[in-house]
DNA sequence: CATATTGCTGACCGAACGTTCAGTCTGGGG
DNA sequence: CCCCAGACTGAACGTTCGGTCAGCAATATG
């Protein structure tokens, strides 16, 4: 492995655990296993170095974008399509627990705004949901704007902070264990949520 | 105001803007308006600084775990009850921005966990979901730990990163509108997730 | 053979970090 | 009056920070 790609992915690995300020050059190098002046041969800056494992990040994990298109061209036609299938946003996101973190420590520390997702991808959304009002699937109601925002914020606090709920649950599930319990109930009350009574 | 007290505000501050690791003595001091040196004469150690901050803040901001017995407490009635009165989780911390930040730099960094809320809070919680069950006021197949969870992941993610959100809405919303329409429109969906259908 | 170019290192820089310490100022009790 | 305790300061401590630079080895180019 290179020196560049082995500083990139140690700096990953850094940046998640311990945000940008309480990311130490050094230790980047040292667990790279190179100088620390070889980061300063391939990169600019610390601040470069971030953005550039973001942007690496964003291109190795298939962008977001891409799981949006999918998830607005879905069928919607049960529950499970949306949220349990390998494609959802949940197992998604559970495969990636990198990205939360470094999703949250972006949101804390600033720095760079993404626009996300992709305007295109927004607009392709909440057509999608207004589509389904239209068909009776969904109820007409519902805030097509407001639905995404919530699914999102359902599945990424759950693994921002699944530590914390923890003691919520009965002793000695496993994550995965707890990962379906919840997900299944809140998708479920979100499902009977925006789905009209009569079905 | 005293070296102790402007220096607990002004430490506050500094955390909850820069998180732990972000934050300086050095700054600290210089916004409380007192030498870097008198920090250590009141505090033993940045760390400590930090816990007596939560401390401090948890204590002024009157306890989150007294607003879980409110909570627990609610006749619940109507959804505006409870998400929408002045005691509404949501309304609460919209007041309380320092908290969703403290909250989430705590859930990044590490360092304390704190048993949130209490036990005893919990127990009641999901008793009351349960009684509510029974009486038919809430359908029985809601899970009564995944429910409350859900509920404050909402509000606490929407605080969190409204800003990120704003581009799904359209321009020109002010920040209270931006917080009306989405709690409005989330809570009635997470509302008539719970009710049963003959409502 | 000479000459760039590239990947890489170790020694080093000034600044900022958290922390310490000797010492000043002030107010109250003997 | 003296004396002590506590609030407070300024100058420094050693360490680590992000960042620089001259130079070495290897490879490719002429």
């Amino acid at each position: 492995m290179g020196g560049r790609e082995s500083i990139l992915k140690a700096a990953e690995a850094v940046f998640v655990e311990r945000g940008f300020s309480g990311a130490s050059i050094s230790e980047i190098a040292s667990r790279a296993g190179v100088a620390k002046s070889l980061i300063y041969h391939h990169f600019e800056s610390k601040d470069q170095l971030w953005c550039e494992v973001i942007r690496e990040h964003n291109r190795r994990s298939g962008l977001l974008e891409r799981f949006y298109e999918t998830l607005a061209s879905q069928d919607m036609d049960s529950l499970d399509e949306l949220t349990r299938g390998e494609k959802g946003f949940f197992y998604f996101l559970r495969e990636h627990p990198e990205l939360i973190r470094m999703m949250s420590w972006l949101n804390l520390e600033g720095g760079l705004d993404m626009d996300f997702p992709h305007p295109e991808a927004r607009g392709k959304i909440t057509d999608r949901i207004r589509e389904l009002q239209e068909k009776g699937r969904i109820r007409p109601d519902v805030d097509p704007v407001v639905l995404p925002i919530l699914y999102m914020q359902v599945c990424f606090g759950w693994f921002e902070s699944r530590w914390k709920y923890r003691r919520w649950f009965p002793e000695g599930l496993s994550d995965r264990e707890l990962d379906a319990r919840f997900i299944q109930s809140a998708m479920e009350i979100i499902w009977n949520g925006i789905t009209p009574d009569e079905d």
